[in-house]
Parts: C-alpha cells; sequence; structure tokens
DNA sequence: CTTTAATCGAGACGGTACGTCGTGTCTTAGA
DNA sequence: TCTAAGACACGACGTACCGTCTCGATTAAAG
C-alpha cells in the first residue's frame, strides 16, 4: 500500500468549537458563583446551556477540567485598576477594589471549589494561581514601591498576604461583611510597619 | 379513661443512642478530614461504620445536619494552652499551636465543607462558631492583655484577624506551609503596632 | 427440686385484647375492601388506628396471618336472607342479594388477596372457605330444593357454581356490572336445566 | 440559522432495545406467573435478567406499565385450534383446550395481578381484554355456531361467560382442579339450553 | 386488695425496596 | 471531525415500610 500523503499532523484534535467552549465555560462559572461547586455538574451545564451532555463530556471528562478549564480562563482577566504612583493611594483603590468585590461578586463560594479542587491530584498550583491572580493588583502595588523605595520588603508574597490575610480570612471563612473602613485601616497599619524611613 | 393514642409512629424525639452517635461522628470527621466535603455522604458513613444508612437519615436528616452536629461537639475542643500571664509568650505559645495545627490536623480540609456549610440557611454561625473555636487561645491571650494594659485593642475580634488573618490565609487558601518562624514574625509585627506605650 | 405446683396450663398467652382486636381487624378490613391488598400494611393499620406498630406484629406476626383472622371472623358472617320455601323465589332472592353486593360492596378487590392470600403456604382452605360463605345463602337454597324434591342435582356445589359462576366471572374478572337482570336470567336457564319433572 | 437545541436530556422517546424489551417482558411473565403479583418488582426483574434498575423504570416507569405491556403481548397469543364446522366438536375442542390450559398454564396467579392492575385508572380494559383473549377459541366457536344457524344467542359475549365462568370460577376463585368432564358437562348443558331448533 | 404476669405504647435499629437524579460510556446519525 | 440524541449500566440519594429489640407503663386476673 502506498504511503499516505498528509500534510495535516495526525491525531489533530481540534477540541471544542469556540462557541461551545464559550457558551459552556460561561455557564460554568456562572452556576459556580452563584450556587457554588456542589451545583456544577456536566448534568446541570447541559440543562442550562442545550449543549449536548456527551459534548460536554467529550471535552471535559471530569468536572475537575472543566473548572481547570475556568481558572486558567479566568486567571489574569482582573481589571488592573491605573497607578498613580502614590503609593498609599495605590494600595487603597486596590484594597478598596478588593473589598468591593467581596460585597458584589463574592469570593466565597468560588474559594470553597478552589480548595476542593485544589486537592485534587496536580491541580493545586491553578487553584493557588487564581487566587493570586486576585490579589494581582495589590501585588503590583507592593512591587512598585519597592522599586520606588517607599516601601522595605523582604518579601513581595508575604506583605501581600500580610495586607489582604486579614481581609480575606473575614470574608472567606467567617463569612463577615468586609467595610471599606477595614481595607483603609488594613492600609494604614501596613504603612505603618513597612513605609521606609 | 380510655387510654391516650398518639398519631405519630416514628417521631424521634429523643435522637440517637449514645454509641450510635459517637460511631458515626467519629468516622464522619474522618472522612471529612481526610477527603473533603464530596466524601462526606451518609452512604459512605454508612460503609465506614456499619451503621444502617436509615438510621443515619433518621438522625440526621441532612448532611448539613451531620455538619453541624460534628461542629458543635468539636468548637471548644481546643485544647487550650497554659498562661504565663506574659503577653508575647502567652501570643508566640498560641501562634505556634495554631500553626502546629494547621501542620498536624490542617484546617484546609475542612474549608470547603464550611463554605459549603455555611451556606445553608442559618448555619453560617455554626462554621464561624468552629473558626472562631480554633482561635480562642489566642482570643484568651489579647483579651488578658488588655485587661492587663499591656494591649490597646479597639476591638479583640479585629485584633485576632489581625494577627492571624495572613496565616490562615497562607494554610488555608493557599495551601502553603505555614512555618514557626511565619508565626513568631506576625506576633512580631502585632505587637509592634499594639502594644500600650 | 420440688415439682412446681401450678394448675393453669403453661405458657398461657392470652393474646390480643378484646378492644385492640376489635379496632384492628375492623380498620383491616375497611382497608382491604376500599383499596385492594397491597395497602393493607402493619404501618397502615397503625396509622388507622393508633395501634401501636409493635402490637400488631405482636399479635399478627405476618400479614397473611392477620389475613386470615379476618377471614374467619367474616365467614359466616353473611345475613342469610329469609326463605320463602319457594324455590325460585328463594334463588331470586339470594342472587339479587348477590348481584346487590357486586354493585355495593365489591368482592374484587377481596377477591384478588384472597386469591393471593390462598398461594400461602396452606393457607387456600380460609380463602375458599370465604368466598364459600358468600355463596352459602346460594348453596342452602339449593339443598332445600333438592329435600322438597323440587331439583335434582348430582353435585349441589356443582349446582352453585354453575349457577352463580357467570356472576362471577363478569364482576371479579373482567369488572363489569353485573345486572339484576342478569343474576334473573341465570336462574331461569339454571331452572330449565335443572328442575325436576 | 442557530442549531436547534432542545431541552429535554433523558426523555424516551423510542423505547427500549429489542434485547431489552424482550429479557424484561420474559422474566417478568416468568415471576408473576410463578410467584404472583406481589413478587413483580422492578428490583426483582433487574436481579433475574442484570438489566439495570434504571432501564426499567426508564421504560415502564410504573409497575403497571410493565403489566401492561406484558398482558398487551400476550393478548391474542392463543394458538386457535382447528376448526370443525361441527358446533358441538368444535365447542369441546375449545374447552378442553381452556381445561388444558388451566392445568398448565394456570391462570390463578396471574388474577391477584390482573385485578390489582384493573383498580388501576384506565387499565382495566387491558385486564379484561387479557381474560377475552384467553376466552377467543370460545367466542369464535360460538359466534360461528350462530352464523350457521345452529344457535341462537341474545348476546355472545354473556354466552361465552355462561359455558366458561364455572370453569373460570372453579380454577380461578376455588382453586379447585377442573376436569375434562367439567368442561364437556358444561358444553352438554350449555348446548340443550342454546341449541337452536 | 394486692401481687404477678401478660399486654401495650414508644422509640431506636438494621434491612429491603422504592423512584429519582447524576455519571460516564457507547452507538448511530447528521452537519 | 465534531456535534446531537438517545440507550445503557452504575451508584447515590432520600423515603417508606418491614420486622426485631428494648424499655417502661398499663391492665387484668390470680392469689
Amino acid at each position: 500500500m502506498a504511503p499516505q500523503r498528509t500534510d495535516q499532523p495526525q491525531a489533530a484534535t481540534r477540541g471544542p468549537r469556540a462557541d461551545t467552549l464559550e457558551t459552556v465555560l460561561t455557564a460554568a462559572f456562572r452556576i459556580l458563583i452563584n450556587e457554588g461547586a456542589h451545583a456544577l455538574t456536566p448534568q446541570r451545564v447541559h440543562r442550562e446551556t442545550g449543549i449536548a451532555r456527551t459534548t460536554i463530556y467529550r471535552n471535559w471528562p471530569t468536572t475537575a477540567d472543566l473548572m481547570t478549564t475556568m481558572l486558567e480562563r479566568a486567571t489574569g482577566e482582573q481589571d488592573m485598576p491605573p497607578f498613580t504612583g502614590d503609593l498609599e493611594a495605590d494600595l487603597l483603590i486596590a484594597v478598596d477594589s478588593l473589598v468591593f468585590r467581596f460585597n458584589h461578586r463574592p469570593l466565597r463560594p468560588l474559594f470553597g471549589a478552589l480548595v476542593e479542587h485544589g486537592r485534587q491530584e496536580g491541580q493545586g498550583d491553578v487553584a493557588a494561581g487564581y487566587i493570586k491572580g486576585v490579589l494581582a493588583p495589590i501585588t503590583r502595588a507592593l512591587k512598585e514601591g519597592c522599586e520606588r523605595g517607599d516601601l522595605t520588603l523582604v518579601d513581595v508574597d508575604d506583605a501581600v498576604l500580610s495586607l489582604t490575610g486579614p481581609l480575606l480570612t473575614k470574608h472567606v471563612l467567617l463569612g463577615q461583611t468586609v467595610s471599606e473602613n477595614d481595607g483603609a485601616l488594613a492600609v494604614h497599619e501596613f504603612l505603618l510597619l513597612h513605609r521606609s524611613g
């Protein structure tokens, strides 16, 4: 038999069609946010979107795969606020933005799902990556502050935790309302400790 | 007088037998810790314990009920470390103990369950109560510090968050190892900010 | 050891109390008639009567026992119509009474249960006995007819079947309405065949 | 045009696969005959056949549905005996065949199921239809007799009942053995009454 | 009029079956 | 090649009834 001439790579799995991917991920994210991890099932996504159950399973064999795709897509989607160059102002803006998000697109159910998802084999990084993405504006503000010499930090990541940890805990773990004042106070105390000079 | 006849055939009012309760709760807690919230199902508890599925449903109609019983029983079970009367020493001991716990009886696997449980109607307090129980030694140390006049705090609960929030976030949300040094550093910075005088 | 003097038989089980027995059997019969065999359960009798489930099980370990007690009590309870001494009149009255019963206290569900019950080990006679009880007035009329010499019958039981079989089949097996006219016609044909002379 | 998307995930519209249907009905009928109505449960059919319980429920949501399918399939399966054209001979053959059936594929075990099933909304006809199917050969013999003028009957169905009712009652309700002689006698008396001339 | 024993009420338990829902696989057909 | 659609086996869910068991509380008959 003559060798077959193919000018496309073998096993060229193309993955889901663009519209399928879009529809599914959008619905999945909405379900996850609104109703928590237990509600995010292939069956449910199928009902919401009309995409055939078979199709969902073909493209995302496990729910964890769906979660991973969602997170990879959502990571880095943070709307990075404009920077003024003034450390305190930048921090206040970034922290305010985080607190605003707590109250309007709460991270609580999402984080619950994330941590459960992080327990899956080798998926821990995806979850942690998403969380870091949420904190990215604050990380950037601190980094710029360091570069300008306004701050003296041993480790930027630890500093981000030091600044946002109490707020995250209050919202995510305790489920309590976090006020703008809480954010401002955290920034104030942080600067007391770490502002240079 | 004719004998009184009640119409409630199976109305369980006295609750489960002591041994049933013990067996179920122990197994449920183990499953929750080792495998996370999604693994804690009546079916699973039945398989682990041999307790009839019916019995489990009779005593804990929903998984949330099981969760509530577990949390109420576990809340307050903290081994309160001895107090020296020295603020810094007490805080270091309490925070060390917390960090030790992170590394030996991690809170992280419980977190998903706590969040999901907190979403249930009126069960938010139970979940938050459990976390507060974990932080109770620190709360006590701070309160005593205030009474002695060593500390000036506006709100003790906020102070507890400020001290432990970064550690909790690092452990629970990011899944990173928290070292004793992290704890000591947190105490140090906390005292810098809030020690009287 | 000296022999114990007891002038009562050992294991003097007294059986159910009179009122318990009355209450249970009445309710059981009502349920059986109105809703069929599948509805007659200990649980159900308990709900109807308030008699403790335990008590029912104690006195009637199986549903078949309950059925047997009911049938033994109900057999022979037929209200035997008065006899005129005229064969045709007596038969018409007896058959009319049977047809009336079809239409007002239908035998269909009861017989369904009876036959199922008859399948149980050694309970066949109880069921057949009840059915014969229902047919007793007709049997008596035929017997008296024979004694008076109005009828010539090889076997009275077969004759009863021959007379009532079509009616029973129409009601019980086919579930069709049996009219008084059907009854009268059956009597008429029966007499054509079997009247002496 | 956007692809049509239906919202019915599992709406079974095409019915069971041929082999599934065959396996289930065969087993169901066997169970029904051998052990009666109370033994015919989805769970039981599942155990007997290996067909998944889910599949059974999908195709026959209630036990009544299973019953209906079985009866519809069994109705008309009677092996219609050949006809000679001689009324008495034909009737004897048909009745003999019925009596033979009583003794080899008894109707009695089906009876309880038929009655219970007949109680279901709108299912009375299916059950009655099955019985009529069993009697079809006799109905045909009588009809042909009428057409030839050998018989004078007001209503063929009533005549069938009149002929077979005693036999059916003896077999189904009383559970007594019906002999060939019983059948022959019934035919004899029937002809005495209804033969023309 | 007590005492004694059988019965009753009650609740908890281990089971079996129910009917439903979600999962993941497969096959067939269609775009 | 991907998608749609439907059938299937499997497992968990939450409910209902079953039958057994304990324990007190009644009740009725015996001494």
